[in-house]
RNA sequence: GUCCCUAUCGUCUAGUCCGGCCCAGGACAUCGCCCUUUCAAGGCGGUAACGCGGGUUCGAAUCCCGCUGGGGACGCCA
């Protein structure tokens, strides 16, 4: 049985990244019928929030990125924690280390400085027995602990993404597996709980390749299999450096705000580093059907918002009118153009909504356009009244009214028998006619077909808007 | 500074493992045309890439070496 997690800290909300790493978990899991599992690490009490967790959570139920197991949270196992790092310096595996942050600190400056590694220096690494340093109870209490790291030899991270990775383990740094104050830290905790979690495969971003040959040797030294890794390339921005709040939206959340659709979302997420031949757009299962490793680039790709509202501009048209209706409530109230008790016709709006999806490529863009459809007075775009509300048009439009007052069946087709005999009359181009019928009735210039337009906005508020057109060409 | 990863159009990518089908295919963006009552959507077409230098080979985007570029890591962050 495969089993993978998602690890997130609650430092932040879930950004696009983080997002990427879920959902490529997610699908090797569903790919493979194994178990997908949610873990909260949140070992940094300073900077971790509940409010985050929550947030991370709605992020993953947005994106419908259903985990089996969870959320667990580490801040409930530090029991756990605790008795794995006594065992270690029990077995003389990891030790207590005096230095104070401000030491490690003024000693990684003078490093750098230097031009010299910045690694501990290892001075607390042989002294647990006591002789040659003095200890006040103080300090003692105040250790922290560090794992012993091997220094001669190599490591191999055997990656499921790049294969073999060497590293020397003279480069290995003695990292503190629990502080001062008794908390344990991430490298060590990770372990533990994918232990603990029986995880068959860690999948995660690039930036832990390097961690990984350090996580090999706490795996080792508590004498547990080694799980298989697969470290996914990064996301970077538009200039090429990692993803971050310069660049942008981050959080996923925003983009629910933006009005951007969950699967166009996770769509353009896969796409980011996956692919599968040429096929842009899949099926939630195409995705879990065609997923897998081998298919999914090494190098870092640059997050790119107008391919990603391109593919939501698809997911529009291809999301039926009566779904749309639905999602886009929350955003015509948000837009003010109803409030949250007005009733509406579901009906009608779904038929309203059919004329607009194919033209806007988000909700919020639907809904804005709606506005026309929804409320009773619409408001004129200058620039459209200055040139189509004129002398010109005013008796076209007194001529249309009075015709569609006497219309026995107010229908598309019968609309567009007026409209043809009139231009026919008048010997004038549909447009000449339409334009200005289409800024009386929206506002502007561009709308869906106009008869489709009259369709829904309807008889009684089609002649009333045409009425006041009127009304506004004559005062000027 | 040290270590690790990586390199095809502006961007996401196919092709690379198993050299010839690739004077490199698709998608976004961009430009032009068509459709057209406007705006979209759609259709057709254009511009645009194998980072550089050495090899190996009859032949290299594809294999090897070097360089350069980009990214990441080096925390009592995760």
């Amino acid at each position: 049985m495969i089993r993978v997690r998602f690890a997130p800290s609650p430092t932040g909300h879930l950004h696009i990244g983080g997002a990427r790493t879920a959902l490529f978990n997610y699908l090797y899991a569903r790919h493979n019928n194994g178990r997908f599992i949610l873990r909260i690490e949140d070992t940094d009490r300073t900077r971790s929030t509940e409010e985050y967790i929550d947030t991370i959570i709605e992020g993953m139920k947005w994106l419908k990125l259903d985990w089996d197991e969870g959320p667990f949270r580490q801040t409930d196992r530090f029991d756990v924690y605790r008795d794995y790092t006594e065992r270690l310096i029990r077995e003389g595996k990891a030790y207590r280390c005096y230095c104070s942050p401000e030491e490690l600190e003024q000693r990684r400056k003078e490093a750098i400085t230097q031009g010299q590694p910045q690694k501990y220096d290892g001075r607390c690494r042989n002294v647990e027995k006591g002789q040659s340093i003095k200890v006040s109870e103080d300090q003692s209490k105040n250790a922290a602990v560090r794992f012993k790291m091997p220094q001669e030899g190599q490591t191999v991270v055997d990656d499921l993404m790049r294969g073999k990775v060497v590293f020397e383990n003279n480069q290995l740094d003695d990292l503190i597996i629990m502080r001062s104050d008794g908390t344990p830290t991430y490298n060590f905790t990770v372990v533990v709980d994918d232990v603990d979690m029986k995880i068959t495969h860690v999948i995660r971003g690039d930036d832990h390749l390097n961690n990984t040959p350090k996580q090999i040797h706490i795996y080792k030294a508590l004498g547990y299999d080694i799980p298989l890794f697969a470290h996914l390339p990064m996301i970077l921005g538009a200039d090429k450096t990692r993803l971050s709040k310069r660049h942008g939206a981050t959080s996923v959340m925003v983009y629910k705000e933006m009005g951007y659709l969950p699967d166009a979302l996770v769509n353009y997420l896969v796409r980011l580093g996956w692919s599968y031949g040429d096929q842009e757009v899949f099926t939630r299962e195409e995705l879990i059907k065609y997923f897998s490793f081998e298919n999914v680039g090494k190098s870092s790709a640059v997050f790119n918002p107008e391919k990603l509202l391109w593919l939501n501009s698809q997911y529009m048209i291809n999301t039926s009118s009566e779904d749309l209706t639905k999602m886009v409530m929350p955003f015509l109230i948000q837009e003010k153009i109803i409030n949250e008790e007005q009733p509406l016709d579901k009906v009608w709006l779904s038929k309203a909504i059919a004329t607009l999806k194919e033209r806007a490529k988000t909700l919020v863009e639907l809904a804005k356009t709606l506005r026309y459809y929804i409320v009773e007075d619409i408001e004129y775009n200058e620039k459209a009244k200055a040139k189509f509300l004129n002398e010109k048009s005013r008796d076209l439009l007194i001529e249309l009214k009075d015709a569609l007052t006497s219309l026995p069946d107010f229908s598309v087709s019968e609309m567009e028998k007026i409209f043809k005999s009139m231009i026919e009359k008048h010997n004038i181009k549909l447009g000449n006619l339409a334009q200005p019928v289409r800024v009386a009735i929206t506002g502007g210039t561009e709308s869906p077909g106009i008869f489709e337009v009259l369709d829904i906005v309807g008889r009684e508020k089609t002649l009333k808007r045409l009425d006041r057109a009127i009304r506004v060409i004559q005062n000027q």
